[in-house]
DNA sequence: TTTTAATATGAATAAACTGCATGTTTATGT
DNA sequence: ACATAAACATGCAGTTTATTCATATTAAAA
């Protein structure tokens, strides 16, 4: 029934620039031959002719007009599609569905994203706010493209980058015992309350590097979804919580509450842009890694650690 | 470089429509094998990834929705034209250029041409007015489709319907001496001025069907474009003037001029509708000539033969 | 008429499309 | 965790389709 292929329209239309079988030929780069079966075929599939061979230029007929109408509506939107095509297979463009698993992370983020958009402008940007359920295997499945955690599952087809390591540092009230000690030992918070994002407690460092090692377990663990509450019920002498450097920043400089470091050494996560390995390589996909490092050197300078290249990925 | 094919789109509507490949075969009536071949060979072409097959339904990359984006501006403006081309290859559709020899045509063409418009709104008509070059070669060529004539020319690939009958009568001014005469023989016009259209005079009924027979040549030969003219000349009693029966009516019916007939019988000339025999079949050219016949019929009714039905054409 | 350019045609070859049988993966239920 | 079913992938073989080459036919030009 339906035998009109692109293939006959590229063939009318260089038939109707050039005027004979034989330039037209040349065009789509086959032999006279070819087109005239080629032509002959589509006729008889159709069931009358298309053109007129006997004059010079060949006239179309009613059928090959239509036809050519066609041709000229279709074939540009065929042809920006390929170019499309050919952006998004070399990576010069693509789409970033993007979670975070970091609570505080929206502060670099958005930032990193405007400056990400004045680059890249045609890749599609989305974050997925109110991603409640696991994250990775969402991006494995192709539901994300991107997930910004701060602990690397090793999962096959998962490929990490690394964007900065900081120091998760413990948030005390300034007037809190603690602040005596240069550095917090674990046994320190077993009598506190923990002030967290609502998250199982293995996703928390505090818990995973610090407390659980040594096997201490806190008087109390109280929950709070925005990192300014939390700030607020530690300053208010409601507990302790244990946050990212940089999210403290800005409340160190107003005095607002103090911190302190866990164990000597300090506990330093890494935090990872996770994407799927076929994606790994796509410049569009690495361009969003590299801008939202520049971007937390610059806006983090000195609060997180600078040799972001020498960090190593799983 | 470009692979895109329209079955690829059909393929992946199927597949946006029901959601596994499986379906989809159905759909395009193919097995799932060869959908997933094609879609294989489609993604290497355009090197990346179309969809995702682990998920249900399956779930499109951004190549896929761009190709998704391109079949649903394609694929309507194709059916449409396929439908198109259907009518036209039905014959229920198609293009009619005309062109007359005989100059008293369009009195009745027009009406006609309005009557048929009603019923084949998207037949493509069009009159070739200034047509001062043989229309038969140009029928054959394909420049025109329809050329109305007095004499068919027996020239291969045309085919003649015939219209209608009509009596080529001489119109004289109402004190001519010949008025006095019942019927005319050829010598009567030896001393005559003919006022004539502006063409061959073998292509003149008065000449090749009455003068030349008998060998007699009038004293003068005058030529005027439109008709209102000749008979204002015929009138004014410049000369005598041979048209058209149904031509003459009105002229007549105000008591302008008279007429006689050419021998005792009358010349009787046949107008035709000559067409390419490709198309003589068609409905919408067999339709034109009927809505003609019909209109003639009832505009002329008693000037010109009634057994339209019984003429025979070659 | 001869010549030349364009198109048509037939046969052979190369490419592709498709279906079958079967293997592999994924999801579902016990 | 295992079994089962459903969906998808794959290798192969048969078939169709597209293309080319060589050549014939046709139309226009000299």
């Amino acid at each position: 029934m339906s035998q009109v292929e692109l293939r006959h329209l590229r063939t009318l239309v260089a038939l109707r620039d050039s005027g004979s079988l034989v330039e037209a030929a040349e065009r789509v780069h086959l032999t006279q031959s070819a087109l005239s079966h080629q032509m002959k075929e589509l006729e008889t599939r159709i069931g009358c002719a298309l053109f007129v061979r006997k004059t010079r230029p060949v006239r179309f007929t009613s059928a090959g007009n239509r036809l050519l109408a066609l041709a000229d509506q279709t074939l540009p939107l065929v042809h920006s599609t390929e170019l499309d095509l050919q952006r998004l297979a070399g990576g010069e463009s693509g789409r970033i569905y993007m979670a975070i698993e970091c609570h505080s992370c929206f502060e670099w983020l958005l930032p990193a994203i405007d400056a990400y958009r004045d680059q890249w402008a045609d890749v599609e940007l989305d974050i997925a706010s109110g991603f409640h359920f696991a994250p990775l295997p969402a991006l494995a499945r192709g539901d994300l493209d991107l997930v910004i955690t701060a602990d690397p599952v090793d999962e096959p087809g998962i490929h990490y980058f690394p964007l900065f390591s900081y120091e998760a540092k413990l948030a005390v009230a300034k007037n809190h015992d603690l602040v005596i000690k240069e550095w917090l030992e674990p046994e320190d918070l077993a009598g506190e309350t923990i002030i967290s994002y609502p998250v199982d407690r293995d996703r928390l460092d505090l818990f995973t590097s610090f407390l659980d090692p040594a096997g201490v377990e806190p008087a109390r663990v109280r929950h709070a979804e925005l990192t300014t509450m939390i700030v607020q019920l530690v300053a208010s002498g409601r507990g302790v919580a244990c946050l990212p450097n940089w999210a403290l920043h800005e409340y160190l400089q107003n005095d607002y509450l103090s911190v302190r470091s866990l164990g000597q050494e300090g506990v330093w996560p890494t935090l990872y842009g996770a994407v799927r390995k076929d994606q790994a390589d796509a410049p569009f996909m690495v361009g969003f890694v590299d801008v939202a490092k520049e971007v937390c050197f610059k806006n983090l300078k000195g609060i997180v650690t600078a040799e972001l290249e020498t960090l190593t990925f799983r």
